[in-house]
DNA sequence: GGGCCTGCTGCGACAATCTCGCAACTACCT
DNA sequence: AGGTAGTTGCGAGATTGTCGCAGCAGGCCC
């Protein structure tokens, strides 16, 4: 098979993600370079599953096992965030900038969101509550503006 | 068996939501009465597994498969609300006043907010993406005032 | 009150997703 | 090069939800 080519930006994501993790003093196997290098090389959010079967044709005998445990110790690390979207699966990213997801409910359409927009509700919850917002970590679901519209005209014509 | 005692409040609101189905054309069945009997008893959140066990008390003989399915409809008809919280269980309990939800991510404890206080995030949303947000419906994860504090004194000692 | 129709249920098998314990391996330090 | 402990591979299994189908029973009509 020919090499695989890696995109130079995505080729320094990953370098400095196993920098990070030689730092934090793990070790750097050849499991968790296929996890980062999937993750690296795409800015889709994946499931685990999806992750699994990427890591699989890179470097085969990967165990799924390894894969669920290495992405739970990579969130823990702080190089990977993963988020909740609706309906339980919990997808996957290497973590750039903090954003936050909106999910639509009828088309699965996710829209990243910086948290920038989502200071304010952070700062009254806190105020309020003595609640800690962590933006990122689960998607608000609702309907997207095409969804929207659809429903808008299904109603119309009833 | 003894007859089990049911608070008038929640008497009411069963009675409410029994109305509420056949004013639908749903039929009224024992797996049903069951299910929004359970769901009527308490303010908790309960997963759909919590429901289907608590159900099997009062209601033997009710499968599984029927409260997975009676919890859809239910939450079709609008009787009933559906939360993600993290990590993937959705939770139900009866439409009341919507509201958004609030989990902490390290002790689970779940925190109860008001739609009043998201509404500012929501028109935000609304206007710059076209999304219309639907705030009772995943939940905000973060971290609780009392793990705050606990986490806090931890960073302090290490 | 009795009968019919159809929505609902019970059932069990199955799919999808994730977890666990343990022996073997290997990355990294010395 | 050798030792050690963090990781991995593996397979069994727990958990959670889904599906098709036959039969039951709630509610309407007479």
């Amino acid at each position: 098979m020919a090499a695989r080519t890696v995109p130079a930006r995505d080729a320094a994501r990953l370098a400095t993600a196993v920098g990070e993790l030689r730092a934090q003093g793990s070790r750097v196997t050849k499991a968790r370079v296929a996890i980062l290098e999937v993750l690296s090389t795409t800015e889709a959010h994946q499931s685990a599953d999806d992750v699994a079967r990427a890591v699989g044709e890179i470097a085969p005998g990967v165990h799924r096992a390894t894969v669920y445990r290495t992405l739970d110790s990579l969130v823990s690390a702080g190089l990977v965030a993963h988020t909740h979207l609706g309906h339980g699966t919990a997808v996957y990213q290497l973590t750039i900038a903090p954003h936050a997801h909106l999910q639509c409910q009828r088309c699965g359409l996710v829209i990243d969101v910086p948290q920038s927009n989502l200071r304010a509700v952070g700062k009254r919850l806190l105020d309020d509550f003595g609640f800690t917002l962590d933006p990122g970590h689960s998607a608000l679901l609702g309907v997207c503006a095409t969804c929207q519209a659809i429903a808008g005209n299904e109603k119309r014509q009833a």
